[in-house]
DNA sequence: CTCCTTACTTACCTGCAAGTAAGTGGAGCG
DNA sequence: CGCTCCACTTACTTGCAGGTAAGTAAGGAG
């Protein structure tokens, strides 16, 4: 068996792809080592436990987030939250959902430094939110009252349920609520579809 | 030790209490049997499995919240609808969520039957709000773009994300996101307070 | 007074989880 | 050619989870 130089970016994939579908408690190391090919033991030795590599997942999110926000940088501010909102469609219809959302849930039963880096997450997220929607007001994209930290704390409560109950109908149910989110919020009926390209791009 | 007459009950509020602080995975027959001051083994006398103990507490929180509903019965339906933002408020004050936020999350974790069960509540509560909505916005006490049924759908889903969130922040985060909410459909300001004492009501 | 039921306890099993320690095979370098 | 390091494997420990089976103390019914 001849070793591999891509496991630990490998771990890193499949392991965000069972936290983002099934949570923090239900996935273990044989699951990941069982997908790979390895014995679960290797994990260890490319991280040594499992709030470390679930971590790892979430700063490696937080900066495909970051990324995706410079790349959508140059589009109106309707057209980065409509987008973002496909975004999350990418991810439900993909039976995935925003370590963000996930996470959140466990929140009393994972360790303290793994919810340090969801409030991180949280943060940032937050704060594209908080931008986009004040850009778009001024510029009379979309109509609202309250200030815009209020408004952006709504939206993203309004996402993360979208995700975690589309989970119980299907994606449909994330389409309905999030196209009348941007409804609520007077934004253009059609939803900009390049920043989904954008997402998935390394 | 002579044996205690209420243990079943006793069993289902504490159950009641991890499953809404802590979730699915996090709490043990350990845990209940702990606090209650008896051995995890007589748990099973009372509940055969784990799902069966998690159903009995989904569906007895269910029945608490129709009797909720029926209780606030002769209210305008602002104040059903604030009323039940303020029940929202008290569980989070206390470090819990409704079951449906907590469950929706771990979905592709837990046994199918919970979901089953997860899945009823969630309509129960859906058609609370569809129901409230539609009649607020005949009467003018409530305006919101599309159908009752959408924007019910919306609003269910800012409740959950609401409430976990909050745990990330604080029980304010909360009372934030559903003011915003409430001033996004045009509720009054003065929310009802006497939906939340027929709340604890047996 | 005895029997039966209720509500447990004690003792145990199985399975899986994270984590550890020591060993190993191949690739590359000197 | 041999050494060394990397990327593992093998074999193990610990701990806790849900669940089971058999035994038992207390109280009520007859």
């Amino acid at each position: 068996m001849t070793p591999r130089t891509d496991t630990r970016a490998r771990i890193l994939a499949i392991a965000e792809g069972h936290l983002m579908r099934r949570g923090y408690h239900a996935f273990s190391f044989a699951d990941i080592a069982q997908e790979l090919g390895i014995k679960p033991a290797a994990i260890h030795y490319h991280f040594a436990t499992k709030p470390e590599l679930v971590c790892a997942v979430i700063q490696a999110y937080a900066r495909r987030f970051d990324r995706w926000v410079a790349a959508v940088e140059g589009l109106s501010a309707a057209d980065r939250l409509t987008g973002y909102f496909e975004v999350g469609r990418l991810l439900v219809s993909d039976g995935r959902v925003c370590p963000l959302s996930m996470l959140t849930a466990e929140q009393d039963a994972i360790p303290a430094d793994v919810v340090e880096e969801v409030r991180g997450l949280h943060a940032r997220i937050l704060a594209f939110y908080v931008d986009s929607l004040a850009q778009a007001r001024t510029v009379g994209a979309a109509s609202f009252g309250g200030s815009p930290e209020d408004e952006g704390g709504m939206v993203a409560c309004t996402l993360v349920g979208a995700q975690l109950l589309a989970r119980l109908h299907g994606p449909d149910a994330y389409v309905r609520v999030m196209r009348q989110q941007g409804r609520a919020l007077g934004l253009p009926e059609q939803w900009s579809a390049f920043p989904t390209s954008a997402w998935s791009a390394r």
